[in-house]
DNA sequence: CGCGGCTTTGATGTTCATCAAGTAAAGTGG
DNA sequence: CCACTTTACTTGATGAACATCAAAGCCGCG
């Protein structure tokens, strides 16, 4: 059997759909749906049925809430090979968070029923869910713990350097957020992490020029983010 | 073949083992280890290796760690039925929390290997455990970004009601933590937490006699927990 | 060109941590 | 069982951290 489905090629296979037959990854394929998304596009809406499993082929994409009328709060930044539905797929049947794009992305999805089929059959797939899911929750909850334990000078720089080394890996990057964002992320207001990003700034350990950054006194900054 | 093994009655057995065939059952209840704690015993130590996979059968425990020397911070209150190596556990090899009875406990462990074997053999078993994770993660997740949202009077009317719903299903109860885990739990000082609990006993919200708390006036309390 | 959104800075008041000090409760050794 | 020590609890005073309000500059876009 030949097979033509460009998920053969995909680099999400050795990660996750290693424990997948041939016969198996086709079938996988022919119903896997992949979408293109601009920066700011809306993936899922908070309250939308879960009726796909999702995940992140490349891209940036920010999980968020509303917390209150008015106040969004960002749960996590995803990066590619991170399943966008980790959460709450597997505990309720409507998402409890958002989804939106802030870079040009690429999501693939497959119906969840799907997903469970696999899973019931194939241990080894199922395991590696477990994994994953793990890992995934384990990442968000030791952040949230991390960001909460702050003083708002440490979870500025927490955040730059998040930037820094997980997801750009170079001192010198476009900030895909805002500065609302980042507000929203680390849970305080717009004008306090502009005033924080300033003092960087003035303290020669970031230099700034509009969205662009740049980590110049890394291991400064480092001691904010643990000790801050 | 007839069982004699106690798991057979045991309530986590419906919840959690029905998708055991009664051998099976019968290999893990030999398998399984039951272990008595008293309150302030600590279960599991932060940087242990994780060789057991572990779940709480009666009492009550809190997940916590070291964010720095001389700084705990709890992560979240287990009730039974919760599995308590649930975080971690499938991602890493070492606890990234300690574990400690908050009130007597009774805990059931098996080996780690076993839980992987069953997992890969037996799909229901497995995606019962997705699903499990899947509840306990986001439980955390969503408390820990309610924390994070409030103010000091939110989160310490958040907490009471908590415990008070959720945990003792009563208006009456004696709080099994003292001030200063309360304060480590919503991330303030212990004299802050004391001052908001004076404050709600002086605005007749609460009744405070030691340890032992009665929710007077729910109502106004929980909405200081929503818009706090 | 002008409108709306994003960014920035300043002034002001609130929320909260820290320091200090004292009381109550609970454990410890003789 | 009592003196002693330690730990938990409580209240007040002070300053730091932070939110809120206000106002102005900047930029992209119709």
């Amino acid at each position: 059997m030949q097979i033509t489905c460009n998920c053969v090629q995909c680099e999400l296979k050795t990660v996750f759909f290693n424990s997948f037959q041939e016969n198996q990854l086709e079938m996988f394929c022919i119903q896997k749906k992949e979408t293109n998304y601009r920066k700011g596009d809306i993936i899922i809406r908070e309250g939308d049925e879960i009726t796909d499993f999702i995940y992140l082929k490349s891209g940036l994409v920010k999980l968020h809430r509303n917390t209150r009328p008015d106040r969004d709060q960002i749960i996590i930044i995803a990066l590619p090979f991170d399943f966008i539905s980790l959460l709450s797929v597997f505990s309720t049947d409507r998402y409890n968070y958002s989804v939106t794009a802030i870079e040009d992305s690429v999501v693939c999805s497959i119906p969840m029923s799907s997903i469970k089929k696999y899973a019931m059959e194939n241990g080894k797939f199922s395991f590696n869910l477990i994994e994953r899911m793990s890992k995934a929750s384990d990442k968000i909850i030791l952040e949230s713990l991390a960001i909460r334990s702050k003083y708002l000078k440490g979870k500025v720089a927490y955040l730059l350097l998040k930037f820094s080394r997980e997801i750009y890996r170079k001192p010198v990057f476009e900030l895909p957020l805002s500065r609302r964002e980042i507000a929203e992320y680390i849970g305080m207001t717009t004008e306090n992490v502009i005033r924080t990003l300033s003092e960087f700034r003035n303290d020669r350990l970031i230099r700034i020029n509009g969205k662009e950054i740049e980590i110049a006194h890394e291991e400064a900054l480092s001691k904010i983010a643990d000790f801050g």
